[in-house]
DNA sequence: GGCGAAATCTGACGGGTCGTCACATCGTAG
DNA sequence: CTACGATGTGACGACCCGTCAGATTTCGCC
């Protein structure tokens, strides 16, 4: 094969301490072409939305902008680069939610509830972003180190908490310590990411995401607590 | 955005009932042909495991092949009928394995070592094959219909067997018939299926490959027997 | 051994996308 | 109102894809 081009994968979007990007000649952008950058980036986001991500074609966002493809590469190196910037936005503040959630507390009906909440969570970020999500967990099966920088943050943090819980259970001795917390922990964190980004194939099959929801549920309690839960009230 | 070709995505690698492949002008290729398609075949298979999949262009796959890109489309509308052609050759082989370790006793320790054996077996599922499974996950959660039917169909009997072991667990009292055993049996699946295709990354974060297979066997057994696992020898 | 016809292979081309660059236009400070 | 920096764009070269007419090889048959 011959090399291809490496093109801007490997370099990261410019943009300064404040956030104020700078443009492909390295000048900072005034009013008018941060408003040109927002508008492209809203576009995009737009895009993504209602097109197949392998579809997006760089003249497709410009038209859509009401400005021409040259100028779409005034402010960002390839189209890529302008999702990161929308994808980094959503982890920010999904990231703190699932995490939060996790620090909760798992004793009794109570835990039952704090692993609702987590499934029900993650199922929900899922479907709120899903062009995003779509997009992260695409790419990051490929190459693409930024699109991977970000799903694994998102995930990784998500995992050491979660690990911080079951060796908390392995400590009180609820739980055995035969595993692995990390390992574990990555093991349930894989099982809501693939179930969440797999729900519409599920629904094609008639499994539904409310019983999906409380298999995980089950499952994150179970695993994390070495306890079957106590029966429910419903 | 215009529309894009619609392509070959559509149309089936056109295979007569005794697999021998038609060429591209509806003609049945002779043992030379017949030679040049496997030659090809074996080549995208080679390039597939040293190139990324979006990196895979005609031209290369031909040239390592010896022969020139027209000759290519003699045999294959596009290079996803020809992986697909190995992907399914390849699901064929590996389900048959992994369906069939689920019919194993589910009891006692003996249950452990059938949870165990999945969990390995489908990690070394993906190992062996994950130029294949790669395209494949990657594919799938795009739209390409013949490579998603392919995964479906390696899962989804995977997923059935499953959650007939589940329905039995259930009627016989050991396991809370609270749950759905579809969905149930598709969460266990979905977390074998990424922790599989994410094994690399795990390791880059230094949690062990042997770990995340003993949590998984753990959550396996756990989640469809419903019993604690009884303390294992080692 | 030679000769057509069928099978197989290939060079070259039209069509399309990508990213760049020189230049046009805008808008604002003086 | 003018000049200059900031912003926007048409058009171009490079690249890849899939096709097609024609060259080359193989094979059956005399």
């Amino acid at each position: 094969m011959t090399e291809r081009a490496v093109s801007a994968e490997e370099f990261d979007d410019p943009v300064d301490s404040e956030g104020a990007p700078r443009a492909s000649d390295g000048r900072v952008p005034g009013r008018r072409g941060r408003a040109t950058r927002q508008r492209l980036l809203e576009c995009t986001r737009e895009m993504l939305a209602s097109h197949s991500y392998r579809d997006l074609r760089v003249v497709d966002i410009a038209r859509q902008a009401g400005t021409s493809p040259a100028t779409f590469y005034q402010y960002f190196p390839d189209v890529n680069t302008a999702i990161v910037a929308l994808a980094e936005e959503m982890a920010e503040q999904g990231n703190d939610l699932v995490v939060q959630l996790v620090g909760r507390s798992w004793s009794g009906a109570t835990g039952v509830q704090t692993a609702e909440a987590i499934a029900r969570g993650y199922v929900q970020l899922w479907e709120q972003n899903w062009p995003l999500m779509r997009v992260l967990d695409l790419t990051s099966a490929e190459g693409e180190h930024r699109f991977r920088a970000i799903r694994v943050r998102l995930l990784n943090q998500f995992t050491e908490a979660l690990a911080e819980v079951i060796r908390g259970e392995q400590e009180a001795g609820r739980q055995t310590a035969e595993l692995d917390p990390m390992a574990t922990a990555g093991v349930l964190v894989s099982m809501l990411a693939h179930v969440a980004s797999h729900l519409y194939g599920f629904e094609h099959y008639g499994i539904r995401t409310a019983d999906l929801e409380r298999s995980m549920a089950h499952v994150l309690y179970t695993t994390v607590t070495g306890q079957k839960p106590p029966k429910s009230k419903d």
